[in-house]
DNA sequence: TGTACATCAGTGAACGCGCGTTCACTGATGTAC
DNA sequence: TGTACATCAGTGAACGCGCGTTCACTGATGTAC
């Protein structure tokens, strides 16, 4: 019925996993159901499992692929002097905070990792080493493991700083928590 | 078939809440059912509807009752000098992050209350700005707008900390994070 | 060249199950006469 | 004092629905002879 172009079958994979990292940012994993992923992905349910074995399958692949992408954008700041603070200001953006499902997925669903099996955690906590090493690199400070360690407070703190702003229900609160994140993660990198 | 002593329907109520409070943190919020809480309050699932009139009044009754309770810990470090430090070496514990069912809310259920109705979310906004209110008053700094930055930014780095830890699959780094942002929130405290 | 068959991405109905919610009913108690 | 009735926290079965997963089937293509 359909005519299998070279690569057909990536390219719907690739889709079924766009429209999954989306769906799970916003609705959250639990509630972000296969059916509803599959119909925007333009498929019916069975053909799920031809790609992945199991909604475990997904998700792991999902956070494998999404944090991946994340690291690249941090990747390219290297060598760059300004790109941390940079980085930080985008990161704690209304745009950012306004669009979970285009966003950082460790914000939108690092609670819900939390819950998951060994697997997928541990996938997880992979992709995040690099995006920590990727900070450490741009932080001034004494020594490695002091980069290191102000490199994991300046990620918790914007991932933190980012959650809260979308959750309370009064925009310049909000727009303060974005704006005290940065600045106080600013204050972290060591820079003068 | 039940005597009904004095307070029996308040004490019932409670009941519901801690259970719920408790699965809702350790399960999520969309994961924990109706039915589990029930049975485990020890009432099957018609009882319910004679304590809240919906799931979402469930959620938005725990939230305020156990961040309430969350409050009460950070008032009584008023006019305590180290107490602060204290009080983020305790949040940012193994003991808390080994204990989701017991701690802190906003560390546990924030990114799902970013999804709740208006409602839930501005119940979650006062009992967010009450505990910051209550950094604020311990954090040293000239005036009363930068000391409300200082403990946003403080409060964000300890949950997104708190979150971290408890996602990763790596005991040695997740140490790291409580410790890496234990030190962190400190620094921002503006203590010597 | 034409025919038979294997491959395989995708279809769509069905599986058992748990969800939030509703409702007729129970039965111990308090109140009215 | 005894009887009739109202109250109401709680029971337990049922509602429609969506969940993750399974599976017999489809049909366009590539391959073999």
């Amino acid at each position: 019925m359909v005519r299998y172009e070279k690569g057909h079958k990536d390219e719907t994979r690739q889709r079924i996993l766009d429209v999954a990292a989306r769906q799970f940012r916003e609705r959250g994993v639990s509630a972000a159901g296969l059916a509803g992923i599959m119909a925007e992905a333009g498929l019916t349910n069975g053909a799920f499992y031809v790609h992945f074995e199991s909604k475990e399958d997904l998700i792991r692949t999902v956070l494998d692929d999404a944090l991946a992408r994340r690291e690249q954008v941090w990747r390219k700041l290297e060598g760059d002097e300004g790109g941390l603070a940079a980085m930080i200001g985008d990161y704690l953006s209304a745009r950012h905070r306004d669009d979970p499902g285009g966003g950082c997925p460790t914000a939108a669903i690092v609670a819900e990792v939390a819950r998951e099996p060994a697997a997928t955690r541990s996938t997880f906590t992979e992709r995040i080493a690099d995006i920590v090493a990727r900070i450490a690199a741009q932080v001034k400070g004494p020594s490695a493991k002091q980069r290191e360690a102000d490199a994991l407070a300046i990620y918790a703190l914007m991932v933190g700083a980012l959650q809260l702003s979308r959750a309370v229900n009064d925009k310049k609160l909000s727009d303060r928590i974005l704006a005290s994140g940065a600045a106080a993660a600013r204050r972290l990198t060591g820079a003068p």
